[in-house]
DNA sequence: GCAAAAGTGTTGGGAGTACACCCATGA
DNA sequence: TCATGGGTGTACTCCCAACACTTTTGC
């Protein structure tokens, strides 16, 4: 190391996802100030001098959502530092994804104009969707949520805490973008050894005959995996 | 976001990692300076002001080792940005993870007093084994080397140029610390498509009956992946 | 010939898929 | 009784682990 330590500023940016309305969201916020003032950005900010990188997201996920950080998951993604990606200063930020359940309506933060949810196709497909490079973070963080879906009993995370086999395979359609066979569906997550704790109880909110509910088990991976 | 911009100063560190001797091995470097004088660490250092992030990496690594970035797989692996993770200045460090094959014996870097190979097993068991937190970093690189190999071709990283399957297979038993059938793991990895491309030559550097020399295809992920 | 490694054949079991079928509720 | 979704059974396929066997070299 030399004797130079050149001047960062170092951020915090979050991809929010969650399942509404048969789509897979992401919590978007309207810039107020320049650059990029009027425009779609994900929500972050910078962080605080003696604030560890995960809890400034998870300030950042409180500021702008309103809700405690503890009933989220919440994981580190990727680090973006390009030179000119922020036109004011040199500036790189520590992308976090976040997955959530339905969510009370987002407010607007200190520096944002408002804050809604989008459907993630859009962004998706244009690269102008979102100021700075919030677009290709956008798409790393699906993708991440995607595959993590495969081989991790995250899905849950979109779930309330008690839950309907149905649901969580709604939860894998609307992220894959695929339908799968209710039947093997059930059979293959009721297999899967800490996936799934039968809590006892059972639900008709879904319709039809009654549901039992379910919470997270144990696992922290599947064993076998989920493929897409 | 607020006008404040508390000064960070940013690093890369690398996770370099190749198969030798039949175990994989970390390049470490000892610290000539406080802190942590005379101690093991990654090698790394600070991003300078116009320079990217993977560029500051592959800078990092073609000082290291005195060979060119472009002959290595290399990717960002996450961020570590405790607040007392350095107790000179605030710091936060992006780590990278690079795979080689057999190289040069590495050349000692301008403020590092020696360089040298690990095997990963005593720093992977001792976190005091290296400097700042780099034995968690260590730690992830590592998982990561190990899971990437199930689902992508990137064990060949590891491998020269043109290789056998025989020597491919050592480099997942290395980096697995498990064995495999020789003859499925024949099968599985020709019959994946992509995977691997015949150059047509044979060899018979390991002995025995003459082995077919591949290269590395165009396939950037395994279907179906090959599970530890 | 013998040892060593490359590469192929065969077989049995386990997991995924497709889909028939029955169960339990609300209307 | 009917519609709706919950949940089980079953048969077929395919992949994979295990291992016998043949091929081709160096010594």
């Amino acid at each position: 190391m030399t004797t130079e330590h050149p001047p960062f500023a170092v951020t915090v940016d979050l991809v929010v996802l969650t399942v509404r309305d048969d789509a897979l969201q992401v919590l978007t916020v309207r810039r107020g100030e320049e650059p990029y003032a009027g425009r779609w950005a994900l929500p972050g900010g910078f962080v605080l001098p003696d604030e560890g990188l995960r809890d400034a997201a998870a300030r950042e996920l409180l500021e702008e959502t309103g809700v405690d950080a503890s009933h989220f998951h919440l994981e580190q993604l990727a680090s973006y530092g390009a030179p000119d990606r922020d036109p004011r200063m040199r500036t790189v930020t520590v992308a976090h994804v976040a997955l959530a359940a339905d969510l009370p309506a987002p407010v607007a933060g200190s520096d944002a104009a408002d804050a809604r949810w989008h459907p993630v196709e859009e962004p998706l497909a244009d690269p102008d969707a979102l100021a700075f490079d919030h677009a290709q973070i956008l798409r790393d963080g699906v993708e991440r949520a995607r595959s993590k879906l495969e081989y991790t009993p995250l899905a849950t995370a979109f779930c309330p805490a008690e839950f309907t086999i149905t649901e969580l395979r709604h939860v894998y359609e609307v992220v894959w973008g695929t339908t799968l066979d209710p039947r093997n569906f059930h059979r293959k997550v009721t297999g899967t050894d800490g996936f799934l704790e039968d809590t006892g109880a059972t639900t008709t909110r879904d319709g039809g005959r009654p549901a039992r509910l379910h919470r997270l088990g144990h696992a922290t991976t599947l064993h076998p995996p989920l493929l897409r």
